[in-house]
Parts: C-alpha cells; sequence; structure tokens
DNA sequence: AACATGACCCTAA
DNA sequence: CTTAGGGCCATGT
C-alpha cells in the first residue's frame, strides 16, 4: 500500500514551535522558521498558517512580523481584525497597530 | 517547465 | 519614523 503521508511542506515543524509560543507573548515569522531548522522560510511560516482553519487550537495569532505589525489584514464584519483581538484579550498591548516586541517577544534564550 | 504570488526579512536611504 | 528594493523559496496556475 502506498502511504503518501508526504507534508506539502515541513508545515509540522513551523505548527509544532508555533503551539509553544507562550500565553501572551509574540513570535515573529523569521523566529518561528529560525527554530524549526529553515532559517530562509520566514515567508512559508504565514503560507502554513494561511492553511490553517480559523478553529485550530494553534495560537497562530501570536505570530507577527519582524517590526511588530500583525500581517494579517482580514477584517471582521465590524472591520475588527481578530488576530488583534485575541492578542488583546491575552493582555497584549497594541500601539498605533504595533506591537512592542522588546516586551512582548518570546525570549527563546534562557 | 516558466512565471507569478505570498499572514516575510533585512538593509539602505 | 517610512518606503523601496533585493533576497528567499514552496505553491499554484
Amino acid at each position: 500500500m502506498m502511504d503518501d503521508t508526504e507534508q506539502p511542506l515541513i508545515t509540522n515543524e513551523f505548527l509544532q514551535v508555533v503551539s509553544l509560543i507562550p500565553y501572551g507573548k509574540v513570535a515573529t515569522y523569521g523566529q518561528i522558521a529560525k527554530l524549526s531548522g529553515l532559517p530562509k522560510h520566514a515567508r512559508h511560516v504565514g503560507f502554513a498558517l494561511k492553511k490553517l482553519d480559523n478553529h485550530s487550537d494553534l495560537p497562530w495569532y501570536r505570530v507577527v512580523n519582524s517590526q511588530g505589525k500583525i500581517s494579517l489584514q482580514k477584517e471582521n464584519e465590524r472591520g475588527e481584525n481578530l488576530q488583534v483581538l485575541k492578542l488583546q484579550n491575552e493582555g497584549v498591548f497594541i500601539v498605533d497597530g504595533k506591537i512592542n516586541l522588546k516586551q512582548y517577544q518570546w525570549n527563546t534564550y534562557e
């Protein structure tokens, strides 16, 4: 039997890392890619997340770009961004559409 | 196979 | 501070 469980990409690696982002913290696309061992694939992190369903358990909303801005532009009927709401709900302050990474970025050192 | 696209990143100006 | 350009590479057509 053929067992073609081959992934479109190494998507699972990305999602694995995303699931590790602590509550109330955020990580950048590049950071996720790097931690997954694929530093050149920052773009594909977003690509992988886009293919997710909104009812996924993954904290996809904790992923922002390197400038601390929300990359997802999609809005609901109220003109609100779901990612913004999710983050604010975790206590992440967003000023002028930007997040202070110095304060909220997931520090993988230690 | 070639071309366009993308929830990006980095540097220069 | 913002914008522009080049780099990157899997996916879709």
